[in-house]
DNA sequence: ATTGTCTAGTTGTCATACAATCTGCCTACA
DNA sequence: TGTAGGCAGATTGTATGACAACTAGACAAT
């Protein structure tokens, strides 16, 4: 078994500065981001911004029309309920295909979550956040899901600033999903099931 | 309302171009595909083709490692498994909404299908086939249920070849699609899931 | 048998250039 | 005054050429 290790290439990272950029909020929706201009920024060709935008583009994350710049996308209530509408089913296949087994990475990723002072920022949870469901996900050894998945988790990330009034309170967040994880590790397929349609039904509906 | 034409980029074309040959079996699984190879003999500068091999990478077509060619995907038993794992809840999401409504484009493939000639070539009953699946997910009206299923289209489409074995007798086929047609025609929701459940197990199990 | 080295081929990235196209503004004309 | 037409600037789509980085395979050396 060989071990994988990824070299990053200089679209990967350039496609991971952005997407942290976007995601952050420091780019706003709506702004739209001329190749010429990044490829100046960042010091690299322009066909090099052209494939990381594409990346960017694939994940929903900008959208780009013929002859036009790229643009963060704005994301719509709309948008919201129709995510919602697919990441459902697929987020049932995962806690039913996982039903019976706790998962060690997301175990932790809940601590982490948990351990997080009071005063620290909203994205930090976030992150932590999307750790859990990735590691749910990677768990169930599912290529197609995995990237299935992650075409929806940036999106999914946008959006989630939006439940930020949700989850006022943090500790709802941890419990919630400790509550998640535990009928996951509990089964059997059924109650991991209804665990997953109850979380996804917190926190939508009003936006 | 604007009718939409779309005319066809360069790397749109050259996609559209070897998505037809690997699908049609002319370009074998395993085969390599040299960019220098492709700008060549397309007449196209081998940025265009670096985009055009993404494209077809992110579609699951074609696989590509740092440094190596790309290849033309093998699709393995398991990977077939794993295709269906993922389909069959976006299909049942897709039947239950649907549910109760007739899909005139469905319909319309299927006529098509079950007009072909007897001697006519496996691709184009596979072709109505997809275009049929395609139709009902349109249908449906989310952009990212759309987005997902193709994704999975193109490999579901390459491992379909596969089960020509199961489907002998292309009657077989046409009658299946019309009694799941018929079945999300009629509805409930939950007869449509079973219809679609029922129809991705078959010819499946053996492969 | 393992390791080091070399070579050929391919990709990753860059720099530059030009054509096609969109946008906004400005002018001419009704 | 308002609208159509056209021009200039900006930006993307694509092409060309080049070089560095990397992989794979063969071969020599230990």
């Amino acid at each position: 078994m060989t071990l994988p290790l990824h070299p990053v290439s200089a679209v990967g990272a350039l496609a991971d500065a952005l997407r942290r950029r976007v995601l952050s909020g420091e780019i706003p929706p709506g702004t739209t981001l001329p190749e010429q201009e990044l490829s100046a920024l960042y010091g690299v060709a322009r066909p090099t911004v052209r494939e990381a935008l594409a990346v960017l583009v694939h994940e929903g994350l900008l959208r780009r029309e013929r002859h036009r710049s790229a643009q963060v996308a704005e994301v719509t209530a709309a948008d919201l309920d129709d995510l919602m509408f697919v990441r459902r089913p697929l987020e049932e296949l995962m806690a039913t295909s996982l039903a019976g087994r706790r998962v060690g990475e997301a175990d932790a990723a809940l601590a982490r979550m948990a351990a997080l002072p009071a005063d620290a920022p909203w994205s930090e949870a976030v992150a932590e956040h999307m750790a859990l469901h990735q590691a749910l996900v990677v768990a169930v050894g599912s290529p197609r899901l995995e990237r299935l998945y992650g075409m929806l988790a940036a999106e999914t990330r946008l959006g989630l600033v939006r439940l930020r009034a949700v989850y006022s309170d943090r500790h709802v967040l941890v419990a919630e999903h400790r509550d998640l994880l535990d009928a996951i590790g509990r089964g059997p397929g059924e109650a991991a099931r209804e665990a997953v349609a109850a979380h996804l039904d917190h926190g939508w509906g009003d936006h």
